[in-house]
RNA sequence: GCGACCGUAGCUCAGCUGGAUAGAGCGCUUGCCUCCGGAGCAAGAGGUCAUGGGUUCGAAUCCCGUCGGUCGUACCA
């Protein structure tokens, strides 16, 4: 948004109201007008009131007194404390698409607000494969990360995968039992699933084994079956495995080793098709030892204290009193957090830290700041948590246990394949080459967009029937767009149309030229708005706002049948920016463009 | 119990640093291919913004209460 006639509107209220001196950086945004207004740009001076001390609807007169005396005006209307502008097409264009890069290049933040930020996202355990849940993680993960860098910051993004545990050992006694040396190769299974299917069949043997338990013993019938894991014998087996692992037995490392590398396998599989990457993965096995130290100094310190029972605990006041080490010395999750913290600031010395993770460790996440705070660390206060909501399906939550979980390969082939579908029912008989490259990114891109049409921090629903869809606010809504420009483009080229930069923009007059420039222009400000907000949804709402005005002047504004040549060469070259602009935006959610569809 | 978040159209969601007649998509009704791609465009029906107070010239938006819902409140992760 970078209007003259609006740039220049704050000095001449300065001098209309000279006795309020208003401040020397002082600056007016206009903004697109609603619909149901008869204008394109309007502005707002119930806003100005405070800086003037007036009343809203006499600064709104003196505003409209200026603007419709300027040059690039055609129409300005006061309304009550609004000034509705009607902009004169050259004068619009000059202001947002005429120069090529003018949009795209325009900086979006000073290089005194560029910080280098660490984000951590996705965050697997490798006992199973990863679920929707895991998908909205992913794609808020690397979007956000996308996102902070196209405006500007450094970014770096990083993964700790939780691959140790009791958990990883449930999978993997059940391998050792159930298993009979299978392998992804001999199963033609992909590695996490295979070892998510050895998970599966750890819980039924442990609950068969705690429903004979309760048979024979009447006494525990009334127990919690978490309270009965180390009543089973399978359950002792697998503390016993922890154990093992813990002091380094050679076979269990092994077996631990050979499966976690199925996994990995697999979950870099799932990450290539979302286009996830990581400049870092950090391994719980690497890492959970750290904080034990940080506690020692601590407590020397007087940050924590001893308590009766030998725990160490730390005061945090109003968010209560939390255990930073157990009594009989060992690490609970806040331990390792702590001490992977400070690791990963030493590793990167960023500016600030941001984990992704959902919004049940909000308390988590308020206590691991305020300790790392006390301990302090002045950093601490650049710390946060991106907390986002949970997905639920219209049947309720997903569980796991349960098997009501939707699987995220199974979720991506279904994308692709019901994009797949569309597009065969769209061509007819003249089914394009690249329809699988094609499917891939319609697919994959609709899924992305959709998670990320929604504000992070609420929780979604996601109803397969109707989320699984290409029409209406969708991500192929936006990528049609553009692959209607290349249509156009090519058909340009065909024709021998020559782009050079001398284009007589003013030819574009009618409303929807001129909304469709307006629309793109703010473009920067919308990335600077959605980094601000670490929220993707401003930028999604944004793209559908801008692919609508496209497909209203692609109704009303012929290209290449318009009937002078001039007039050709104005829309081909402002279809060309939007391109530009779409694309731009498509690529920082991470989602990718086909070149016909 | 305490804390956090949420309650907007039949459904899924925007809007929430107070400002015009509360928006979008889906679904429903109806138009639009002699015209660059109909994954499109245009129009219609559909809302006491959970509820009761308060602050204000003005409240979906801010404050308090009530009712519903979710999550958290571990020497689990």
């Amino acid at each position: 948004m970078n209007f003259k006639c609006i740039q220049e509107l704050p000095a001449f209220l300065k001098s209309a109201f000279p006795q309020a001196e208003a401040p020397e950086d002082w600056s007016v945004t206009a903004e697109i007008c609603p619909q149901n207004m008869e204008g394109e740009l309007t502005v707002n001076c119930f806003r100005f009131a405070r800086i003037f001390r007036q009343a809203p609807d006499k600064i709104a007169a003196k505003a409209a007194e200026f603007l419709s005396g300027h040059d690039d005006v055609e129409k300005a209307e006061q309304i009550k404390a609004f000034v509705n502008l009607t902009l004169k097409g050259g004068a619009v264009h000059r202001d947002t698409v005429a120069e090529e890069n003018a949009i795209l290049a325009a900086p979006v933040m000073s290089d005194a607000e560029k910080r280098r930020i660490l984000i951590e996202y996705s965050a697997p355990n490798t006992n199973k494969p990863q679920h929707l849940g895991h998908v909205r993680n992913n794609t808020l993960g690397m979007s956000l990360a996308s996102l902070l860098a196209r405006a500007g910051h450094d970014v770096i993004p990083i993964n700790l995968v939780n691959d140790r545990g009791i958990h990883i050992c449930k999978s993997m006694i059940a391998y050792q039992r159930f298993g009979n040396d299978c392998t992804p190769e001999s199963t033609g299974i992909k590695g996490d699933h295979l070892v998510g299917n050895f998970y599966v069949k750890y819980n039924d043997a442990l609950k068969a084994q705690i429903t004979e338990l309760k048979a024979n013993k009447p006494e525990l019938a009334d127990k919690a079956d978490d309270e009965l894991f180390l009543e089973t014998e399978i359950g002792i087996a697998t503390q016993k495995m922890l154990q093992d692992w813990e002091a380094g037995e050679s076979e269990v490392r092994a077996l631990w080793k050979k499966m976690n590398s199925w996994v990995f396998a697999g979950f870099n599989e799932t990450y290539e098709r979302m286009g996830v990457k990581f400049n870092h993965t950090y391994l719980e096995s690497e890492t959970y030892l750290l904080g034990k130290d940080i506690i020692q100094t601590g407590l020397e310190k007087g940050v924590f204290f001893k308590r009766e029972d030998g725990a160490v605990c730390c005061d945090l006041g109003k968010i209560g009193v939390k255990v930073v080490l157990r009594s009989d010395g060992t690490s609970v999750y806040m331990t390792q957090d702590i001490g992977t913290t400070i690791k990963k600031f030493e590793d990167y010395k960023p500016d600030s830290q941001i984990w992704v993770v959902g919004d049940e460790q909000i308390f988590h996440f308020q206590q691991l700041f305020a300790i790392l705070k006390k301990l302090g660390f002045e950093w601490a206060d650049n710390l946060h948590h991106m907390a986002y909501g949970m997905v639920n399906l219209p049947t309720g939550k997903m569980k796991s246990r349960e098997g009501t979980v939707v699987d995220a390969d199974d979720l991506f082939d279904e994308m692709v394949e019901l994009a797949k579908n569309a597009t065969l029912e769209r061509c007819g008989d003249d089914v394009p080459a690249d329809i699988d490259e094609r499917s891939e990114i319609i697919g994959m891109g609709a899924l992305k967009f959709m998670l990320l049409k929604f504000n992070p921090k609420t929780t979604i629903m996601f109803d397969p029937q109707a989320s699984l869809k290409f029409e209406g606010d969708t991500g192929p809504y936006v990528q049609y767009a553009c692959a209607r420009i290349n249509s156009i483009a090519q058909k340009a080229e065909e024709r021998g149309m020559v782009f050079d930069s001398d284009v007589n923009w003013s030819l574009l007059s009618s409303t929807e030229e001129k909304m469709l420039a307006i629309t793109a222009s703010f473009y920067p400000q919308i990335i600077r708005e959605a980094a601000e907000k670490m929220d993707c949804s401003v930028l999604v709402s944004y793209l559908l706002d801008l692919a609508k005005a496209f497909n209203r002047f692609y109704r009303e504004c012929p290209v290449l049948s318009a009937d002078d040549e001039a007039l050709r060469k104005a829309r081909m070259t402002m279809c060309l920016r939007i391109k530009g602009i779409i694309g731009d935006g498509l690529k920082t959610l991470t989602i990718s463009v086909p070149q016909a569809m």
